[in-house]
DNA sequence: TTGACATATCATAATGGCATGATATTATGT
DNA sequence: ACATAATATCATGCCATTATGATATGTCAA
């Protein structure tokens, strides 16, 4: 028996490993990186460069970017290179969520998580 | 000219936004109670009767999904029906997630966020 | 081996999100 | 109006995540 198309995902403590999966994107650099490396793959230097940001921060968010599965590493010389590890699922999923944001942008922008 | 279909979302910084979005979701609590939602609406204290959690707990999650608009609200009498707002896209976010997280969970068992 | 470059790791400090418990709000019935 | 039920809000304290700066690791060239 096969999964309904929406509906009847997985069961019990499952959660945890989801919400560690989705905090992945739940961070506006960890966000931006995994965007600028859609379009292509990318050495941390190209990305520490096209985000202005230090290099140990970089470094840190891929790490996590990895851990998570979001994005794979490769040396190439002295340099590594990332890119996303499976780009059409993230795709769908930037893509989802950017219709559902859509709708609320002015909610969701004031909205500090839990209480006000 | 359309979107691509998995490629070239948003520009500039609308991430900030994103962030917040997929932060609905990365938190086992929130998960657990859209999960709930996704069977049927419910009211909140059938929520908290559920998940086993304290009212005001709940309450507070239940309004951060509202600003992020994953739910909905509708009060019915003394009570408050809340509902997924949009199941098709939620399902398909989570169906999508299943299979990333599927392929190496114990990476994101392990990943303590960004720095270990 | 030495030096320069590229990336990763780590300790510390600062920040932000979360649970708790108490109180406020809204609705119903008498 | 009063009492009770259901939900929302708020203040506080705690814990997890993040940025920073320094240092370590790895790679290449001379």
């Amino acid at each position: 028996m096969q999964l309904a198309t929406s509906e009847e995902h997985r069961g019990r403590a499952a959660d945890a490993l989801y919400a560690r999966f989705f905090s992945g994107l739940a961070d506006e650099t960890r966000l931006r990186i995994v965007r600028y490396l859609l379009q292509h793959p990318r050495t941390v230097g190209e990305i520490v460069a096209a985000l202005g940001m230090s290099q140990s921060r970089i470094s840190n968010q891929l790490s996590c970017l990895k851990w998570c599965g979001y994005v794979n590493a490769q040396r190439r010389g002295r340099n590594v290179v990332y890119e996303v590890a499976d780009p059409a699922a993230i795709g769908d999923l930037l893509a989802i969520a950017q219709r559902l944001v859509a709708a609320n942008a002015s909610h969701i922008a004031v909205c500090t998580q839990v209480a006000l």
